[in-house]
RNA sequence: GGCGACGUGCCCGAGUGGACUAAGGGAGCGGUUUGCAAAACCGUGAUUCGCCGGUUCGAAUCCGGCCGUCGCCUCCA
């Protein structure tokens, strides 16, 4: 089966044809960095990267590209509001962004490149606009004449006269509502660090150019795949459309992907809303990075299909992590049966032409295991329905299970049988790793066991020392002080009880 | 006001014309197993997919209307 995507242009699932056969360009909205990055702006990384996975794995060659927006006034605002230097604060949101990806396992962006290291390429793109006559200077400002762009609205379904019911606004010297800036004079009261010098006066770019520059730049004119939130869709994209296209006079983006926006008590989490803010700090990455861990927010965000609207709650998280241990305690199963983890790489995964070398009896598992490889990659074949292809890795995981169950492999002493899980096992893994899951084995010890957790063990085992001591189990209780003693705790008996010392205090 | 999305069991969430007698997960209940517990396994749950009409041999799935929730039109992933 082929690959089919849903492309916004279109509104229509289509198929997926690269512009270059066998090479893909996708370029993604990345986020503004002025406050900490929530869960919100870890959907569309984690969705494309594990969509750039499942490319690689169908054999193309893909650049993704997800920029920073550094140049903004909502940055210009938070530093002023924060007492510091603009340049400083993008710089630390970056920072923490980057490390939230990593932890993410968000591995495959090839670029990430930052408006404020791209000005000569906007204001090129800016004066090609002006020479053609699409962009016009007012001021110090430039607009984009929406007026000089015949399909503006197709993008978003919007007619150039919906829009001016609302906003009847005139933005000083714009001769258009719609139309927008490409470049902003610098005010007198803005920081220096955050004006650039232009053929129009010092100043800086508008919101949507840096996007429409830095795609083109690294994918070319015309590329396969620009993605982003839905909330993008207008004015962010239809913007890049409106000013790529009239600069270039070619098509723009060949697919439009956008995915859902993240809601929290039904309402969308952003960063600007008031009512938000005070839910914030249970949302951002680094809080639930800290709580639920890298994989676990890339379990959760894979469980939906993408263009759906995630529902995010603390309850749906914990849910969501008992069904992931699931597949951790399978894996551990199978690692206590065989002496082999299903993370190895080494050891081999289910094929059909293997069929014929297990026994008849067994035949029905494999084959079992066998569509389900095939379900699974049919689902991310249509429009990359990852929450129905997790779906298919709970019926591996149950398959293995009831194999495991049936023939008694913790009693019963069968190497076929274990391996065979094994293999089956490691099969599942293979295809989570097209969506970047189980990549790496997770660490057996806890991150999060409390300080005081030594002392607590410690003081357990001087309490069963006690008891063995009551029953008169003395070899018990020497044994405990022995071994104790070795690991560096020496017991003390008083009358009144037992004390413990660390024996380097 | 304009544009758009969504409404599936207790909760989450796939399915978008026939294999749907609606996947899967979490919770619940009953069972197998177990010294006990946990885990695992088995069984159980929507005669129904917001409501009302229509198209069709056939609709959760297409069309129309209504209700509800949310998003965009100002900054947003």
């Amino acid at each position: 089966m082929s690959l089919k995507i849903y492309n916004t242009l279109t509104n229509e699932k289509e198929l997926f044809v690269p512009i270059h056969p066998g090479k893909v360009g996708i370029y993604l909205c990345g986020p503004t960095v002025y406050k900490e990055s929530h869960i919100g702006h870890a959907v569309g990384p984690v969705i494309f990267d594990a969509f750039k996975r499942f490319l690689c794995y169908k054999g193309f060659k893909v650049m993704l590209i997800v920029n920073i927006t550094d140049v903004d006034d909502k940055i210009i605002d938070q530093a002023a509001a924060e007492n510091c230097n603009v340049r400083e604060l993008a710089e630390r949101i970056t920072r923490q962004y980057l490390d939230a990806m990593a932890q993410l396992g968000v591995t495959g962006i090839d670029q990430m490149p930052k408006a404020s290291e791209h000005i000569p390429d906007i204001i090129n793109l800016i004066e090609r606009l002006i020479n053609k006559g699409s962009a016009y200077v007012s001021g110090g400002d430039v607009y984009f004449d929406v007026m000089r762009f015949e399909s503006y609205g197709k993008l978003s379904n919007r007619k150039m006269e919906d829009q001016t019911g609302r906003r009847e606004v005139l933005g000083q010297g714009k001769r258009h509502p719609n139309d927008f800036a490409l470049w902003k004079s610098a005010k007198p009261t803005e920081p220096a660090e955050v004006g650039f010098d232009s053929p129009w006066g010092r100043g800086r770019p508008g919101w949507h150019i840096e996007c429409s520059a830095m795609s083109m730049k690294y994918l070319g004119d015309t590329f396969d795949i620009h993605g982003g939130g839905m909330d993008l869709i207008f004015p962010h994209h239809e913007n890049e459309i409106a000013q790529s296209e009239c600069c270039t006079g070619k098509n723009f983006a060949k697919y439009w992907m956008h995915n859902g926006l993240t809601r929290f008590n039904t309402k969308k989490v952003s960063k600007s809303d008031p009512e938000m803010q005070r839910a914030m700090e249970k949302m951002t990455l680094s809080h639930l990075l800290n709580t639920y861990g890298g994989e676990m927010l890339r379990f959760f965000i894979l469980s939906t299909h993408y263009r759906r609207p995630i529902e995010f709650s603390d309850t749906e998280m914990e849910s969501k992590q008992k069904s992931l241990n699931g597949f951790y305690r399978l894996f551990d199963r199978l690692e206590r049966l065989t002496s082999h983890s299903p993370y190895d790489e080494k050891q081999p995964t289910l094929h059909k032409p293997q069929v014929e070398i297990y026994p008849e009896k067994h035949h029905a598992f494999i084959q079992d295991i066998l569509v389900m490889r095939n379900e699974y990659l049919d689902m991310l074949d249509d429009d990359f329905n990852t929450a129905g292809a997790i779906g298919t890795l709970f019926k591996y995981s149950n398959s293995i299970n009831r194999f495991l169950d049936q023939n008694q492999a913790e009693t019963i002493q069968d190497e076929t049988v274990r391996f065979l899980a094994l293999s089956a096992a490691r099969s599942l893994v293979e295809d989570a790793r097209v969506l970047g899951l189980f990549v790496e084995k997770p660490p057996k010890t806890s991150d999060h066991a409390p300080d005081h957790l030594r002392e607590d063990l410690i003081g357990l085992l001087v309490r069963l020392r006690a008891d063995a001591k009551k029953d008169k189990n003395f070899a018990l209780a020497d044994r405990i002080r022995n071994e104790l003693s070795t690991l560096g705790i020496s017991l003390v008996d008083h009358p009144g009880g037992t004390q413990w010392t660390f024996a380097d205090r």
